[in-house]
DNA sequence: CGAACTTTATTTGTACTACATAAGAACTAA
DNA sequence: TTAGTTCTTATGTAGTACAAATAAAGTTCG
């Protein structure tokens, strides 16, 4: 059984430290006082004294939220919140070689899921210009020889496709899966092809209606589909 | 213009402080050295010499790795490297408050195209049990007069659709991105109806076709997309 | 000889002190 | 009023000390 299946029954019992209790408690406070971006927290040894906790356990707490970027420090001003960035801390964890199979399995199957609805993005957002950028990458992809290009065109080629939703988070959030997936494109090229090619897709996207584009990606995905079916 | 964006072309001046470069320096080295969970790290007194800081604030950036769930420390044995929650880190940032509207925007519309994707994986993991649930609170649905009652139907449908898929990682994805569309779920009902109602969705998942399906989801979601388009 | 128990050594967890550094705040002088 | 200086305050960093847990070594007794 899997780490990650296995901890859910068995939850790792609670060996919290006080920097773990702290850093809970300060983001509860930060919840229930509804505070907001700009607002400045009172200082470190006010906290500390409140929670009863040396400066150090504090500061090890207020190190997470300030990794998190929920809170900036400035000497002499103090701490001011501010708007994390919400995908920074994914970003630290996305060490393929610790996350479990399980988990790559899933982030695998999200990502599947992603690219076949992003049709109704796509139809919204497309522009001219995008268009041709996407036709560029499918006319270069005639004479490429090389497996190497070949997996380098199919990751432009999807990655364009995100940028054209206009949608920064979810461009970042592909960005930040392509190198856990390594090891599928490898597999990829060796698969059954997909009857729609992206020549077709982009066609799809340029004459077609959104519902074709639906159909058309969820039959260029179908080999990973497939895949996952075993 | 939105902080988020100003920040791309204005990136904040570096004022690290030495636990970032440590954290930074950590990470790296997990990295670069290949090591894999379950590897025990040196002693907080070997690394705080090596990276020469204090032991302080080598335990600060220590705390961020613990709260990732990179590494684990037992007193004695040291630290070993182990598999991160790689959500866990997500939920602690999703604070409504804190995240400023673009950033909102892109997870509302990430959630609509998660769900415009999910026909795939719901026909490979169907089973009768599951779709006898669905039809059990689509049944429910036809009682429910209060308003409250059928936002939380609403959520209790799309939920179990995310469950069935089978990928725990999304499930809980979803769950965390809930209380963030507190405020779209209240304006959902007054807006138009779907033509495509929860009924209707469990009869294709039923009996239909996954293209059936994929269209019958599009259909249901429209009003929100309708509401992008502005 | 071996099993149960005790001691030791080591490593993390917490607290406290001290001082450096930056920067707002208050004050002073032209 | 303005420019410059000093004062004050809050964070950043270092170091020491000790508590607590526990693996490992050592000891006792059957």
């Amino acid at each position: 059984m899997e780490l990650s299946e296995l901890s859910k029954d068995l939850k790792p019992i609670s060996a919290d430290t006080r920097a773990d209790l702290v850093e809970l408690r300060l983001r509860e406070y930060l919840a229930n006082k509804e505070l907001r971006t700009g607002d400045v927290l009172p200082t470190e040894l006010e906290l500390s004294a409140a929670l009863g906790v040396s400066r150090n356990v504090l500061r090890e707490a207020l190190s997470r939220l300030r990794m998190l970027g929920l809170i900036e420090s400035r000497k002499k001003r103090g701490m001011v919140l501010t708007s994390p960035d919400i995908l920074g801390s994914f970003e630290r964890v996305l060490n393929p070689q610790l996350i479990d199979t399980t988990t790559l399995q899933n982030l695998f199957e999200l990502r599947l899921v992603l690219e076949s609805g992003l049709a109704d993005l796509l139809f919204i957002r497309k522009t001219d210009e995008n268009i041709e950028e996407l036709e560029a990458i499918v006319e270069n992809e005639k004479f490429i020889d090389d497996d190497m290009f070949r997996v380098n065109s199919e990751i432009a080629f999807h990655s364009k496709l995100y940028e054209i939703t206009g949608n920064d988070t979810l461009k970042r959030f592909q960005v930040m899966l392509l190198p856990l997936f390594d090891f599928v494109l490898k597999n990829e090229n060796r698969s059954v092809k997909s009857k729609v090619s992206h020549a077709d897709l982009v066609r799809i996207l340029k004459e077609g209606t959104k519902e074709e584009f639906v159909i058309g990606m969820r039959e260029h995905l179908r080999p990973h589909f497939e895949l996952l079916q075993k």
